[in-house]
DNA sequence: GGCTCCCACGAAACAAAATTGCAAGCCGAC
DNA sequence: GTCGGCTTGCAATTTTGTTTCGTGGGAGCC
């Protein structure tokens, strides 16, 4: 269901260019080349083949929601009722179409989903629980934690 | 502590196109420029200014963890013992200082701090856990979740 | 060893995109 | 009305990304 594209081993340049490029991916090739002892044509072909064989999901910019008045951060922990297969496959739809939901992990545990959702205010987090949760039979309850700062908030994996 | 810059009201224009650069960053300004109806130096104007106000935090790729060796996605609530403001901030700082640790909140509830770590194992995952929580004296108790599916990843907020 | 094939590389040429300078249009203040 | 600040679009410039081409090193095979 998910992109799953042959991964070729990464080398060490590999994983420098992306070190760098998980920092800031606007940086130039030739300044990347510096940094790794690469011309920029070569960083340009390597960073070109890993975004096609998937190792690089996206480019994007990352927006300060309190910037766009979506100030509060929550976090759900979500248990169901019934964990068949469909019934697991519809709530993890309908959790990855809300727009207001930013991530959603399937989860071992007391839990089974974990969410995180960025909202304007409390009264628009108390309108997405009635949508989302009480409108959903198959959700026996969900705990709610409110972010009161976000320390550190990235998708930067670690490398080497 | 952190960034506080000011944030000058967004109108239609800078919200469209936030929401076309938080879905990928490398489109051409001459087509944002298309879809939002402005001229790619307009564009380019405002992205600058977004970017000098911190409403656009930061430009990055986005790497696949599983492409790197970091397979495992965990979730862990701690608990601490001592909520005085230095303890907190001592936490804040080296839980943000750990690179495994991609996502750290301090949240309401119960539970203090919520976690989200990536490593390439359990193993990984257990040392980390006698680093940063056995070695922490004022960890009262954590609790752990195992991310069996990353149904949706993104630090994308709703936008229009 | 000597051979070819195959990649990955760097240098340079090239194309595309970003950035800057500038003149004009659009309010709001006086 | 007119001044001044602000934002725009267009055109020129500069920077950056991309393609082309020729070279060199390594693997496999005579």
């Amino acid at each position: 269901m998910n992109k799953r594209v042959q991964h070729s081993p990464l080398d060490v340049f590999d994983r420098k260019i992306l070190a760098i490029l998980q920092r800031d991916n606007m940086t130039p090739q030739r300044t990347i080349g510096d940094a790794v002892n690469l011309s920029a044509p070569a960083v340009q072909r390597r960073i070109k083949r890993m975004r096609e064989e998937g190792v690089i999901r996206a480019d994007v910019s990352v927006v300060a929601p309190e910037a766009v008045g979506q100030s509060i951060t929550i976090f759900v922990e979500v248990e169901v009722i019934s964990e068949t297969a469909d019934q697991i496959e519809r709530a993890k739809t309908e959790f990855a179409a809300a727009p207001e939901i930013q991530q959603c992990y399937y989860v071992t545990g007391e839990a089974d989903f974990i969410l995180v959702i960025v909202v304007p205010s409390m009264a628009d987090y108390e309108a997405l629980t009635r949508r989302l949760f009480f409108g959903n039979n198959n959700v026996k309850r969900f705990r709610t934690f409110v972010a009161m700062d976000r320390v550190k908030v990235g998708l930067g994996v670690p490398l080497e």
